[in-house]
DNA sequence: CTAAAAATATGACATTTATCAGTAGTCTGT
DNA sequence: ACAGACTACTGATAAATGTCATATTTTTAG
């Protein structure tokens, strides 16, 4: 049978953890699991969502597609973060996109089971407003980094973020793999701009590279670029 | 004497409106109130709150200073809206920048006030919570925009920003004036860039000058310059 | 394993935006 | 009312980035 909330340790890291041993009770009765091949969508822009999606393992985007046709990715949910509260909370359909960037594994938890639990129990409520005090913060830094570094400068940040966040295989690549787009869509340029640059890099001896796959060669020259150097 | 929380109509707009009488008179009790001339500064970036600031009257900029010196506004707070709220939430020294753009009125609200009432009223932390869900939804909306849309279609935007949300005076002039550096600030781009812009839509008959005052002359073109016509 | 499809890579060029330099206009305090 | 300071404006130019076209490599499906 599926394991039990009140066993996850995912929970440790997200605002489960300040539910009750009743509410958590409620939450394993109520969820259900679903398995995700990368590619595929948790769901699209424009949803409306029954509930919010707790990961297990693996990576989504979450993005936002613009007028022009292209998706500005606006962050990348992994293992222990809760996707969607946003929209459940405010009581709207969803303004992004979710689709999952490696094979995933999540728990969804129906909306009735937060929304009771946000009326009843300050803590948890208090967490959450934590937890999303602490994501706007990060999209104003996002929105600071966006407008005022350079390209080149981003895609050294967004390479040295995706080590920091999601580590490195034994070979020393980057552990998650992106494609070139999605790079050029976390960092809000074109496909063949992020491209040149990665070349650059990778002629500089920065990085190398084996297909999609970034490993870092000078962390140090990198974290220069994104200062600015 | 000063006025009292319970009769103020301004808390209508925010999430005070979501506390008992009892906090209320708590708030009003424990509440000061400050005048600001415009540029002068509620806060500065890396500041330590002990309190929120309410609105009464008046715009604040909420901007972030990069590593290359230029300021980027974050969001414009005016009448009803509740600055400050995030850092006392995080328990963070604040990441933003708060200073006037206009005279304002703001009474100071210490976090003990807040902060007790977030652990006792869920009703008043789901308020809360919703206004940050918003937010976040607001910042990721100019995450994508400053990284998709043209500076020119920025502007155009910034524009009709301000008449939406603050009006016209009976000169047919935008009701809140910012500086040509402030609107590059909003926008994201250099002051002469965003001046040599705001020259062509004057050319083009989209808008009107006087000083530093913008009026608008044609929204319909000025919209259809925001969808990238 | 192989062919087709998709993704990566690179060059040439156009466009957008920033930077620097300098002038004109507007506001502020005495 | 006036000087000085700030702000708006303009031009010339450089730098960054986007676009389109096309070649090459990698991945995928059968």
């Amino acid at each position: 049978m599926e394991s039990r909330c009140e066993n996850c340790i995912i929970r440790q890291f997200n605002s489960l953890r300040a539910m009750s041993k009743e509410e958590l009770k409620q939450v394993s009765n109520s969820k259900t699991t679903k398995i995700l091949k990368k590619g595929e969508p948790l769901f699209e822009e424009g949803d409306k969502l029954n509930g919010v999606y707790c990961v297990r393992n693996g990576v989504s985007k979450l993005s936002k597609l613009s007028a022009n046709g292209k998706d500005q990715i606006v962050k990348l949910a992994s293992k222990g973060e809760v996707i969607g509260q946003r929209s459940v909370i405010a009581q709207e359909n969803t303004n992004l996109s979710a689709i999952a960037v490696s094979d995933m594994e999540v728990c969804f938890i129906p909306k009735e089971t937060i929304t009771h639990t946000l009326q009843k129990n300050p803590n948890f409520t208090l967490e959450v407003l934590r937890h999303m005090a602490h994501d706007l913060k990060e999209a104003d830094d996002v929105i600071v980094n966006i407008s005022q570094k350079t390209v080149k400068q981003r895609i050294a940040e967004a390479i040295l973020y995706l080590k920091n966040n999601f580590g490195e295989d034994k070979d020393g690549f980057l552990a998650l793999t992106l494609s070139r787009e999605d790079i050029s869509n976390v960092v809000g340029t074109a496909t063949e701009s992020a491209i040149r640059i990665i070349s650059e890099f990778k002629k500089k001896g920065l990085i190398h590279t084996s297909g999609k796959k970034i490993g870092i060669k000078d962390e140090k020259k990198l974290q220069d670029m994104v200062e600015g150097f």
